[in-house]
DNA sequence: TTGAAAGCGCTACCAC
DNA sequence: GTGGTAGCGCTTTCAA
């Protein structure tokens, strides 16, 4: 390995110089320079990451922590930070969280020399834990998650549930249900519930009692869907439409809906949320949310905040869009469904 | 920040000491070890892994250099990545790669500092590339590649395409499509191509001379699977099974048989590559690739030779397995499919 | 069994 | 402008 000093006899300067160089530091002089970027060429050395970090205090490295990484929405955020890093000389650090334990765990080893700035997606972490995080020096940026006086990057669930509600009682639904993740989750997730209560506006402002026969609960999955939007038609008074706080379970409904021989949109109309790639495809109206954008957004706002500015602890509020396809018509429509399929 | 000085001086003994403890190295007097532990938890001590880095020459960091990491089958093998990353104390840095100049950079920059270890997935790393990065020093495992000498997790593709193909020939289908990857795109993937020889072994072996203007090649992308399969359908004798390269483009291509109003498996069957979520939804046959497993075996395989093993160049072969559901039948049949659809 | 001290490779400060 | 040098926090000899 080619240190530091190799390259600095070999240019004939003192690593100071060198250093100086490579750091792009004023005060060398352009023959100097020029004389070190050569020994640098020939002897092909890369600085080590490790000494800088340690000597520097900081690692070029951003963390990411996030639950269930490998979920569609998931990925397409941090596909947005991938992309706002790109160019940027830091490196990403990936801290997948799939049960409490692996959370406490990254909250207890994580401190400044793991990463220079970390992202927290769409994982409410507590006041002692946030405190435990900041008490380290990290940069913090939540994303899809908030929390008193951090940067943040968010939607707002409540109005995307009223908006999805709101769409189908446009369209002339009255018996709509609604199907969510479990409440009282281990992780404290809280947009399922937000949405829901979204929905209750937009059922509320349409002078509408929601069955709450017709409000069910259930793992973040699709089968989960499939099984719940069963047990909504196959009820005494099945619902015309159906309200999902995600598009992977509006795609668990769908399958439930061809199964029980129901159309759709015909029988049972169909919203979701997020409009990850699979809802194109499936033809479902959902509620955009800018996945890609939140991450790149965070990302952004993270490298600002690692560089001379300072970390604004502002809420950058994105907006989300009812993407309208085929999976919703008004009730009892006999006609073929149009528009947008691909 | 705490340092290992604090914690030995509040323990009343020397910085070595402080560190055995935290390496579990022996000589330690249980008593010492005991007040030094009381110490670090009441200091709240964490190493600094920079430091700790810098001085043992490793820094706990495997890297793994992807394409494309948002792909589903990439997402798939970073699970079993990540699965098998827990509970080791490796944290996992992400290189992707979405262009050749990526690839250029992370071979070129890649060093011992950033990862002790590297898994290259699905990039046919030419052999200065290999060259430069195990001059580092860097354990190397290829996971969905291959090279002289280097231990690797493979698949055989050329039996994959031979399967898919053959599975269709037992059906009674004569006239099979094939569609593939670009054969020459920008980072040399070739698994495409093998799939394709499989393709034609298995159409040799029944006798067929394959059409080519049924064997069509794009980028790897759903909406090219609907343009070739819109291609093949259109052509004045379509065929009757499409074997194509990845279920991605199979899912462009169910598109394409429903949007010209044919059925599928009556009028033509589909067999993808991979075995994605996806594929169990489209009831989509397929020929399954142990992704999650891959992963996690290259992992496993990188932990090992990180450790006392000397790394054994050895290749993993994992099997293929036709996974069958409903989008094959043999052609010109009239009733509906049967099968799993779940 | 333990403490002291010499690095690991780099940055940044202080003289010159 | 430039060289020398004192750390950054840890591991690991070497003595004691």
């Amino acid at each position: 390995m080619v240190t530091i000093r190799e390259v600095a006899a070999h240019a004939g300067v003192g690593a100071g110089t060198v250093s100086r160089v490579i750091n792009e530091s004023a005060g060398v002089s352009p023959t100097t320079r020029a004389r070190v970027l050569e020994s640098i060429a020939t002897l092909q050395y890369r600085p080590n990451p490790l000494a800088r970090g340690l000597s520097r205090g900081r690692c070029q490295t951003i963390g990411v922590i996030v639950p269930f990484f490998t979920q569609a929405s998931a990925i397409e955020r941090l596909r947005g930070v991938v992309a706002a890093l790109g160019g940027s000389r830091y490196d990403l650090v990936l801290f997948d969280v799939e049960t409490p334990e692996h959370r406490a765990e990254h909250v207890a080893t994580l401190n400044r020399q793991r990463a220079d700035g970390l992202l927290v997606m769409s994982l409410p972490l507590a006041d002692d834990e946030l405190a435990r995080i900041m008490a380290t020096g990290m940069a913090v940026v939540l994303v899809d998650a908030q929390h008193e006086g951090l940067p943040a990057v968010v939607t707002d669930d409540t109005e995307g549930g009223r908006m999805a509600t709101e769409h189908l009682v446009d369209l002339g639904h009255r018996r709509i249900g609604f199907m969510g993740d479990d409440p009282d989750n281990e992780f404290g997730f809280n947009s399922s519930a937000l949405r829901e209560t979204g929905y209750r506006v937009a059922m509320a402002d349409a002078g509408i009692t929601p069955d709450e026969a017709l409000v069910l609960h259930g793992p973040h999955e699709r089968g989960v869907g499939t099984e719940l939007a069963g047990q909504l038609l196959s009820g005494p008074e099945p619902p015309t439409a159906i309200v999902c706080c995600s598009d992977v379970q509006a795609a668990g409904a769908i399958e439930a809906i061809r199964a029980a021989g129901l159309r759709m949109p015909q029988d049972v109309s169909v919203v979701g949320f997020d409009d990850i790639e699979m809802a194109t495809h499936l033809g479902l109206t959902t509620v955009r949310r800018p996945l890609f954008h939140s991450g790149q957004l965070g990302a952004r706002l993270l490298l600002e905040a690692l560089g001379v500015h300072p970390p604004e602890p502002q809420v950058h509020e994105l907006d989300l869009e009812l993407v309208t396809r085929t999976s919703t018509a008004p009730p009892g429509a006999t006609s073929e469904p149009q528009g947008e399929t691909t």
